[in-house]
DNA sequence: GCTCCTGAGTCTTTAGTTTGAACTTAGCTA
DNA sequence: TAGCTAAGTTCAAACTAAAGACTCAGGAGC
């Protein structure tokens, strides 16, 4: 973005052209940025919904895992049904709300990040065009669905 | 994704179908999974590189600001290059690598995700396409860069 | 009825992080 | 020489997380 070894003629950025709260950015990450918060969605998404599940799946401590919930149901990511299963008394699944599962498209992109830099085996993921088959990734596009090439994208502040 | 009413016939998910460690979501968020880290990637992008202007501009405390720089470099995000600017001592900038710019595709899916849900404003950074003006949105698109619907999209674990 | 079991929590104590403020260092500049 | 600034480091106090014990409600077994 800058060139260190050009200056003086592009003088250096001192701070962000956009105020954290007017930056939806940096809104998500006040409520997403910890330690937890988004392996407990990356659950969700998997379809565990169950307390005691999620506590056994991610090793998370129970305190912490209640306080979490309780902050995702509060911010409408995730609905807590009352459900009952067989003849057991009723449970609680806390479950995806459509504003959670719009999420979809922000753990992918971080999901496929993580693939091409973190991991080193194969994903056992696999994202395919129903119709076609075809393996599916994250991308900018217009909006009649036309993916733009990252050189070609003009970011501006307004 | 499972249908609280409707159990036994389709029974819950007890645990994620992917281990933690073959995730790269989960990968992903280890790094990247806290208050701070995603705020400071969110500078770097809009520009800003030197340790006190993150400071000043995040709020950050010295401390945690030079720990989550070391985190960031050592794990291939950022770059610490040094420059000069007029006749100043030589400097340091932070700035994004490679594989921290290939991270802008899921910083702007959080950001377009927290517009729709969180922001109350419009949101003042304009994504468009270079030569068309055409706004442009995350999505996920076929190899030859056509975007799939939501319902289109088959989602497997192998 | 009484006891045990399980899911879903809460409470408490200990361990680990974050904060903020003060101190340090390196290279200018007056 | 003293002063300034960017970029750290260090340290005590405050906050947050972790691990385990405790609670509670509704069945199931005896």
């Amino acid at each position: 973005m800058s060139t260190p070894e050009t200056y003086p003629s592009e003088p250096p950025v001192r701070s962000a052209p956009v105020a954290r709260d007017a930056c939806g950015m940096a809104l998500a990450t006040e409520l997403l940025g910890d330690r937890w918060t988004l392996l407990i969605l990356r659950e969700a998404f998997y379809g565990v919904s169950r307390f005691d599940d999620l506590r056994a799946d991610l090793s998370i401590p129970r305190g912490i895992l209640s306080t979490r919930l309780k902050a995702l149901v509060g911010a409408g990511l995730l609905v807590k049904t009352p459900y009952r299963q067989g003849r057991d008394r009723v449970r609680y699944a806390y479950q995806l709300s459509p504003m959670g599962q719009d999420l979809a498209l922000t753990l992918i992109a971080l999901m496929q990040w993580g693939e091409r830099h973190l991991q080193t085996g194969p994903s056992p993921v696999r994202l395919t065009d129903r119709r076609t088959g075809q393996m599916l990734q994250i991308a900018l596009v217009t909006p009649d669905g036309q993916a733009v090439p990252a050189q070609q994208v003009d970011f501006q502040i307004v």
